[in-house]
RNA sequence: CGCGGGGUGGAGCAGUCAGGUAGCUCGUCGGGCUCAUAACCCGGAGGUCGUAGGUUCGAAUCCUACCCCCGCAACCA
């Protein structure tokens, strides 16, 4: 049977994440994940923090601490927010793991010895105040085209021009400020892309499946003629490059981190050897489905050069089936931004509300076909609307109607009729919907599903008013509530992998065990699984409104400040 | 002629791959219900599908040209 493998792309150590971060790779990679477990596939999901580089080493830096302690702090707070918004991964490792930094020397091994690395001298930038090698990006002056002043070492943003650090009008660090600068020139090691372009294009022209997106990047880089890629640094932070006069060089984040999937398999095997077999998911693999998702600036990464990683070695590591890429999240139309303060964070958003509340909403309004743009407007409308409005209340009604009428049990009487059959054709429907959406990774369809499973209960209460067959015929309107009931338990067994805090409080109001709570979407189909006499209690509101003053604080909250 | 994505009723989107007189959500207007979080349900109005040509019995869907918005351009998550 189909093993299904999920990673999400790497979150850099540096720095909380926000929401277009989220939406743009661990939540619907999760959402993915526990659909799949609720169908009854066998799933690991791995994650892990991407935490080589020279953002790394400066923000530690900054704090006055190591790197290594620097990265102890900031991947614990990362995993804790992750938690929190119940992120399902199997395992959440580092790039900086011994795991990784071995296989991450295993794959330079397998392509040296295959003749894919070619070493050739490079010029950077020495600050020798910093006593570093500058990114160009870490390198500010003024541009020779367009005289703008800060203009970086890659590219001014004033003219959009490119540029070279030497290029630059009194070039200086961005770390110190040190005009202290010099080029040097030393040996790198460089990865043959062009050499391997050949079975690059094979392989992703045997994948015309993917989202358009996807697709149109990988070829987009394969038309314009693939160049060799410096895999190395001058830097201190990362993995060892194991070759003789290499000693005081690492690889290149970029180079490392795709590795750092299988490396934190390792570590979760790692963590229960007898149990876990991390090469049975990534090595000569035939029945694994890989399914990868990333935001849009990852794809050339996952499509091109990391596959060329693996193809280099001429070992049969796992490549990807699926390879879901998204757009940007924009918010007010513009970029969020950490230093701007500029957006909602993932931990500011948990300050504000809980989790389901930001997993549905971001997932209504997944940017899978274009950018999508976040507002506190358009946030309001859909809590108020979808969940508060139609499942919220819903929820609320039923069981606050059953509850003063007639007690906190399940109600007996009245038999299945037709309005019946038609509230599960049509839940049926929205099910089956939902799973296709789900199965082709096309999430904001999946929402809409839910969404429409959702208003069926409200149509069929509305339907039956079971509020005046209490009276009028009291077994009917205790068949109906009955239905009522167990549609909410459709409900939380459906919505899981989108809201799984709200599921797991319906099953507490339901008093439903853990076995039962194991249930997939075919038996969540079952309205009469839950029978008479049973105990619910009623739940406290599950999801709030916003109203239009708290919508304006938060905007105002988040909206920035200008340099 | 740099590359890619997008242009569909007031807003956000689906439909475009396998052509057959346009669909969903929100908003809006009207009605219903009164169990419920001023929630819920039903109905109406509103679009020459960016522009101009072409192919076809017939095009939002195929072809050609052009316009507009967004992103990227290889040391940016």
């Amino acid at each position: 049977m189909t093993r299904y493998l999920i990673t999400s792309a790497l979150p850099y150590i540096n720095g909380m994440k926000h929401l277009g971060n989220l939406v743009g790779s661990m939540l619907p990679a999760d959402v993915y994940a526990r659909f799949l477990r609720l169908e009854g596939e066998e799933v690991l999901y791995i994650c892990a923090t991407d935490e080589h580089g020279t953002p790394a080493e400066i923000a530690a830096m900054e704090e006055g601490l190591d790197v290594k302690t620097y990265c102890d702090i900031q991947y614990q707070r990362q995993k804790d927010v992750y938690m929190r918004f119940g992120l399902s991964f199997d395992y959440f490792g580092r790039t900086s793991s011994p795991q990784n930094h071995e296989l991450t020397q295993h794959f330079y091994k397998m392509l040296n010895k295959n003749g894919f690395i070619e070493e050739r001298g490079i010029q950077q930038i020495y600050s020798l105040d910093d006593q570093r090698f500058l990114p160009d990006r870490y390198v500010t002056g003024t541009c020779p085209k367009c005289g703008y002043e800060r203009a970086r070492g890659d590219q001014c943003e004033n003219c959009a021009s490119l540029l070279n650090p030497s290029d630059l009008i009194e070039p200086k660090s961005t770390i110190s400020g040190s005009r202290n600068l010099e080029l040097r020139e030393s040996k790198h090691l460089f990865l043959k892309l062009d050499t391997l372009s050949p079975e690059i294009e094979a392989w992703v022209k045997t994948n015309t499946h993917w989202p358009n997106l996807t697709y149109s990047v990988a070829m987009k880089w394969l038309n314009e003629g693939l160049q060799p890629r410096c895999i190395t640094r001058d830097l201190s932070w990362g993995v060892p490059v194991p070759r003789e006069g290499y000693e005081n060089k690492v690889f290149y984040v970029w180079f490392d981190a795709p590795i750092g999937y299988v490396g934190a398999t390792k570590e979760w095997a790692d963590q229960d050897p007898a149990n876990r077999d991390w090469k049975a998911w990534w090595y000569d693999a035939d029945d694994v489905y890989y399914a990868q998702f990333m935001a849009k600036d990852n794809l050339p990464f996952h499509t091109i050069v990391w596959p060329a990683t693996i193809l280099g070695t001429r070992e049969p590591w796992t490549m990807a089936n699926y390879i879901k890429g998204f757009n940007w999240l924009t918010y007010y139309g513009g970029k969020f931004s950490t230093s701007q303060g500029r957006g909602v964070f993932m931990d500011d958003a948990l300050e504000i509300l809980p989790p389901d509340y930001w997993r549905y909403f971001l997932m209504s309004i997944a940017p899978e076909s274009d950018d999508s743009d976040f507002t506190w407007d358009l946030f309001a409308t859909v809590v108020n609307k979808d969940l508060a409005g139609t499942l919220g209340n819903f929820v609320n009604r039923t069981l606050k109607l059953v509850s003063s009428r007639l007690g906190n049990t399940i109600p007996e009487g009245g038999e299945w009729g037709e309005h019946e059959d038609k509230l599960l054709a049509q839940c049926k429907e929205s099910i089956q919907e939902y799973r296709t959406a789900l199965r082709n990774f096309e999430f904001r369809k999946a929402a809409l599903a839910l969404k429409k499973l959702w208003t069926h209960g409200n149509v069929y209460i509305d339907a039956r008013a079971p509020w005046n067959l209490l009276k009028e015929n009291p077994g009917e309107g205790a068949l109906v509530l009955r239905t009522c009931i167990n549609l909410i338990r459709t409900y939380a067994i459906a919505s899981s992998p989108f809201i799984p805090f709200t599921s797991e409080t319906l099953f507490d109001a339901l008093g439903m065990t853990e076995e039962e709570r194991k249930a997939g979407l075919d038996d969540a189909l079952n309205l009469r699984a839950l029978e008479a006499g049973r105990a619910f209690k009623v739940p406290p509101i599950l999801f709030r409104r916003l109203d239009q003053d708290e919508i304006e604080t938060y905007r105002r909250r988040f909206a920035g400040v200008e340099e």
